[in-house]
DNA sequence: ATTACTATACCAACCAGACGGTTAATAAAC
DNA sequence: GTTTATTAACCGTCTGGTTGGTATAGTAAT
């Protein structure tokens, strides 16, 4: 009755996830369905509806494990780059551009929730509301927010397969990235 | 009352265009139906249908109209700059960060299409593929590109109402954009 | 001036299927 | 033997789309 939360539970939540993401990757997020994701996962229609007692609350867990997976990726990246005296923005940069999947499931939830109940959002907004306050406390915060955004379409391009090769560049571009930041936000600092 | 370019145009068409936006920005792409619309523009569902014969070609109308105004946008800021060499990328970044209205009916469009019919957005990518192509000309290419992204991400954010200030901050923004264009470019060539 | 025809713009009523969600029953796990 | 996980069958509503009809205006021959 109760929400849990806590890990532990390898069980078909995750499955259930993983294939929601995957159907709005692939189709869409108007075609993310209960009757679609009981196609796609052989559960019933009610044993999905157990895990998630409401499409909300699929949305929910949805966006909640990507913003999850993502402050996970992003520590990860803090730890890596944790001499550097950029490495709170290039980690920032580097975990939004990652993804843990072929291709462009990373927004999903994000469109599946501004598609069905844009209220949803609320948690990410907080969240980004979040990394961009952290942003601001570093030099060259304007080219630091500016790259945040440019990480996040980028992303958005590649979700909706509205660019050809920004997902085959991507390493190149979070290669490029580091580099401006290194070299710019000096620039930036002098003048 | 009547006036004709080209194809039918009939004012009605428009006025149900723009509302279909506004849904959209108000409620999400899941709830662009042809009975919200119905209600919101006075005109009968039937009425609606005899404009859009289907709701696919509800939204290629919306995406075409869309890019059609971007581009009046682009060559409107081509000429302000037309002495500038850089005038070419500054008027893509300012056309595409612009907004003909309050706020957020920008990606109406895409996102409605994205979520019923992927499809749909062939068109858009292609003239995203030949603005990349338009900025892959200029000096500073990757800059340009980085910069592209850069004002789509920040319009999705708008757009998905997931920060308070860059509404706000847009002009800010814009400004800061071309200075990063005019300075950066140089260094980068350069190097 | 009347009739007849055509085209545009719209509407009310309806339909089949899809949708989110409920329920009762059931089976396995602890 | 209760908790957990799952199912099949169902329900009311919403959705995209169809149909048949109405009102208006223009055209053009009678």
């Amino acid at each position: 009755m109760v929400e849990k939360k806590g890990a532990g539970r390898p069980s078909n939540r995750d499955v259930i996830l993983d294939a929601a993401d995957q159907l709005v990757a692939a189709e869409g997020a108007g075609h993310l369905t209960f009757d679609a994701l009981s196609q796609n996962t052989g559960i019933s229609k009610g044993g999905l509806l157990y895990h998630f007692n409401s499409k909300d609350s699929l949305l929910q867990a949805m966006l909640k494990r990507r913003v999850e997976r993502y402050e996970a990726l992003r520590e990860q990246y803090h730890q890596q780059y944790r001499d550097d005296p950029k490495g709170e923005l290039k980690s920032i940069l580097l975990a939004a551009l990652d993804t843990d999947a072929e291709c462009s499931r990373l927004g999903s939830g994000m469109l599946a929730a501004a598609a069905s109940n844009p209220e949803l959002l609320g948690p990410l907004k907080e969240h980004i509301s979040d990394t961009l306050k952290r942003i601001e406390c570093i030099v060259g915060s304007k080219l630091g927010k500016t790259l945040f955004y440019a990480v996040h379409g980028a992303r958005l391009f590649e979700q909706l397969n509205l660019c050809d090769d920004c997902v085959h560049e991507r390493e190149d571009f979070a290669q490029y990235l580091l580099k401006l930041v290194d070299e710019l936000t000096e620039i930036e600092s002098i003048r």
